[in-house]
DNA sequence: ATGAATGTCTATCAATTCTATATAGATTGT
DNA sequence: ACAATCTATATAGAATTGATAGACATTCAT
């Protein structure tokens, strides 16, 4: 039921450049930096988040990475299903990459899973990135520290 | 976020020892072939879920397996658990395998993945086999299907 | 124009995990 | 004795994961 570094990687990558929304194209390098993830896999993560339409780029000099909607309108869910696939623990209960068991019909499994799927669903499917900036804001004026990477 | 073929095998296993509980020891072979189970994966399985006291084994011909205990005093988080450790997604938010993260105090997913966490332990140590065995009852009371298997 | 900085794309690699099988051994009932 | 059964450990192949490499395309400042 693990959740991917991949995955981890992007949720700080976006909580990141949410926290920057509407600065301008953001590099890879200051993410890779600020955040410490390995700047080539980075990249890999971003290319991804921008051909699923989270991400617009800018080539060339000056280049970079920003929101392509407002923070408000990203859920993790979307984030994560674009690394790791569905959030669903097997695929007969996906809405998303929904498969068909041999069983579909008799399996008492079945309904186990789907609950933990909704449940999943009810908390990544509700939490925008607009929420997780708010949560470091507050996370921010309670401890004086310096330095905050949104790591896991 | 997916589960095991591991767990996925043990848990079919698992319903058909609980339909099957007080008849004395069931044989591998007898679980293998009814739920279409590898048998060399089977017995590895099996021998997990005994070995963390979850399943009482008889050696020998006639020998078998069977519950430790009642049906209703095993949930689907404790056998998940046995085969593919902590359910969190993350090992920060983990109860079982908890291992705290470089940035925890400040980090702003760590609450998220605690959500989660909670949410499918809420589903998983909640359920128990008990409960499975009344859901295959009221399956095959509506469906005359003669055929069932615990499949996901 | 030129060149440095940046994203794009594809390939590749090493390590790990997952699924499954193999083999040798111990125990039991008849 | 012996066949059936569980025990224990090792191993193999495939898939996945985490990460890196390198050639290429684009842009901006000068």
């Amino acid at each position: 039921m693990k959740l991917s570094k991949k995955s981890d990687y992007a949720l700080r990558a976006m909580i990141y450049l949410s926290m920057h929304h509407k600065k301008g194209a953001i590099q890879i390098k200051e993410i890779s930096t600020s955040e410490r993830i390995p700047q080539k896999f980075l990249e890999n993560i971003l290319l991804i988040l921008r051909k699923v339409g989270i991400l617009n780029s800018k080539i060339g000099l000056k280049g970079g990475y920003e929101l392509a909607r407002s923070p408000d309108l990203i859920t993790l869910g979307e984030v994560i299903r674009a690394l790791d696939g569905a959030i669903a623990p097997v695929d007969c209960v996906s809405k998303t990459s929904y498969r068909p068991c041999s069983e579909e019909v008799t399996c008492v499994i079945r309904g186990v899973m789907m609950d933990i799927r909704n449940a999943i669903s009810d908390v990544l499917d509700r939490m925008t990135f607009a929420d997780m900036c708010s949560r470091v804001k507050e996370s921010l004026e309670k401890k004086e520290t310096g330095v905050l990477t949104y790591a896991i």
